[in-house]
DNA sequence: GTGAAAGCGCTAACAC
DNA sequence: GTGTTAGCGCTTTCAC
């Protein structure tokens, strides 16, 4: 079978089979005009040298041709909602007929950079990412030179760019609105750091929702930079043992939410807790979790979307969608205040 | 700056640098011979243009060149432990310089079968995957005339390949037979299809344990084929409901231990429980669940570690790396079977 | 030091 | 229908 060592090329194929190398070509490429009797001796020698077209070669002589590959940037795929997010893009791609290049920017500037670097050196067809924190500059090159791009889950911030961005804004207010309704009045915002754009905007909603309520806002309710459970625990111990103490908290994502929840645990005063994001489990907690819920496939499917419209020819002005959040009720935000102000 | 609508190449560098592609070449490769007036003239002309190489025609002439990019396919991103497994083989990657092409099988031979074409097709230097359950004929194919490649989470099964795999068996052995010492002979084993080397591996130390403490088998107990949460905690409830009613129950993998955990939920009587695969707030569920915990980054790093040997031209037999799991005894496992016997 | 020519694996264009 | 030639963007080889 395979006598030599490298990987056989078109050529040997020919030879093998007695045909030139066009008619393999044609042979792979499916162009119906070569005789039935050459097809099969084509095949046949496909199959017992192991032959694989190489695909870079093919794409070569076709100036542009697409190499039908995209790339994805997210943040980092050992986080769950990036996962699903990954999993839909590729869904999506793979229907399409394309192969996806990968990787995580850990919101590295550098990294992202350096992902860009080898993505575009692999001639990717497209481009989906969720753009690290670190400033457009690098990006606006992307966006002129490179091919065509979409933004997830962050916005596209004055680059003429496609991005897909859920309303953040919207459901923090939604359900700081919610503890409002129960009567809250002193609520605490517990957030990652505010150069995210995320939290930023779930930050503006919850002051948005404070002030249609007419609460005044107390600078020492809102705490920002949590990056892990456990800073993000120690704060709301801190939080819960200051004064004045919140009755309610507003965790602006999960995995703030998870430390909340540890710290909440062995406090003796009932809190009223929601938060943005959902994840595995908020429904079996006692008491359920109150949660922002958003749909990290429709995120991907979405921006898988609107790229190979673009990939495919449309040619429009830069888009922005927004898909909504939904506000999930549970136990936790239940608590009334007066059992809180014991 | 780019006046062409199509990417510059490196004759384009040439003639707007006033030189031969040779000195352009050599400039981008930092071979240093290049006189450094004309390696300032080539670099302004490739930040004018927007120059950048193309990997691919760059691999072509040097045959067999390394494409620097690795195949990363596994069941299934969306799932939080093949997104971790995929960090950690990604970071690796990007560490040694290489960019991973990545894709999920969705536990479908034919799809991982695609995939495996098109990274092919691409060439890649080495392929970590995470295979099917259906057959390992195709595979056949690719450890013999593909590049090196890994298997993760699954076994060889008899393919001379490197393997790396957490130990299944004795981690269920593990929880088992702590359930057993609990003082527990009623326990029930909910597991994945087995099909699934995994999951029959489970159920093999399952059965260990039972013949280790001389209790005998009963196959009422015994559910498999269980793949979503709603579907194990349908099993779960009919299993309780029945008789000999389990007073412990083993679930063989986290998406199942989630729905019996529902079950569990408004079931009158306590139920002791033990999961193979650690979860995000598995230590702060009411009471905490006790797992066969592993690690998936461990797995994926030593995987690409594995790899890394092989493209660097390690020659030597397969091996199979076994990974240790270890039992976290929480609250879940320590309901005594008298007060199941209510 | 530098560049011209040849060739990597493949396909477009053209001849037969 | 089929094969030949040229050339994609780059690097090797070998002159200068």
């Amino acid at each position: 079978m395979s006598e030599r060592g490298s990987t056989p090329t078109m050529k040997d194929v020919a030879k093998a089979a007695g045909v030139g190398v066009m008619t393999v070509s044609r042979v792979i490429n499916g162009v119906p005009v070569v005789s039935p009797a050459l097809v099969d001796r084509v095949n046949t020698a496909i199959r017992e040298l192991g032959y694989q077209r190489n695909h870079f070669a093919s794409t070569l002589r076709r100036r542009g041709a697409a190499t039908n590959t995209i790339g994805l940037i997210v943040d980092d795929v050992a986080n769950p909602f990036y996962g699903a997010l990954a999993g839909a893009i590729e869904d999506f791609a793979l229907d399409k007929g394309y192969t996806v290049l990968f990787g995580s920017s850990k919101e590295s500037p550098q990294r992202e950079r350096e992902l860009l670097a080898a993505f575009g050196a692999r001639r990717v067809d497209g481009l989906v990412l969720v753009p690290t924190s670190g400033g457009r500059a690098h990006l606006a090159e992307v966006v002129r030179d490179g091919p065509p791009t979409v933004l997830v889950d962050r916005p596209a911030d004055g680059l003429p760019v496609d991005s897909v961005v859920i309303d953040n804004q919207r459901g923090a207010r939604d359900a700081v609105a919610h503890l409002i309704r129960g009567g809250h009045r002193r609520i605490a915002f517990l957030g990652d750091r505010l150069s995210i754009w995320t939290a930023q905007q779930r930050l503006a909603g919850y002051r948005a929702a404070l002030d249609e309520a007419g609460i005044a806002h107390h600078p020492a309710l809102v705490l920002d930079s949590l990056r892990t459970v456990w800073t993000a625990e120690a704060a709301c111990r801190t939080l819960l043992a200051g004064s004045p103490s919140p009755t309610a908290l507003f965790t602006a994502n999960d995995v703030i939410t998870i430390g909340a929840l540890r710290a909440l645990r062995d406090h003796p005063v009932p809190t009223a807790l929601a938060g943005f994001d959902d994840f595995p489990l908020s429904e079996q907690l006692d008491p359920a979790v109150t949660v922002v819920a958003h749909d990290p496939v429709a995120l991907g499917s979405t921006a898988a979307e609107v790229l190979f419209d673009r990939t495919e020819g449309r040619d429009s002005p830069p888009r922005e969608v927004v898909l909504p959040t939904r506000l999930i009720v549970r136990g936790s935000s239940e608590v009334r205040p007066d059992e809180a102000a014991v």
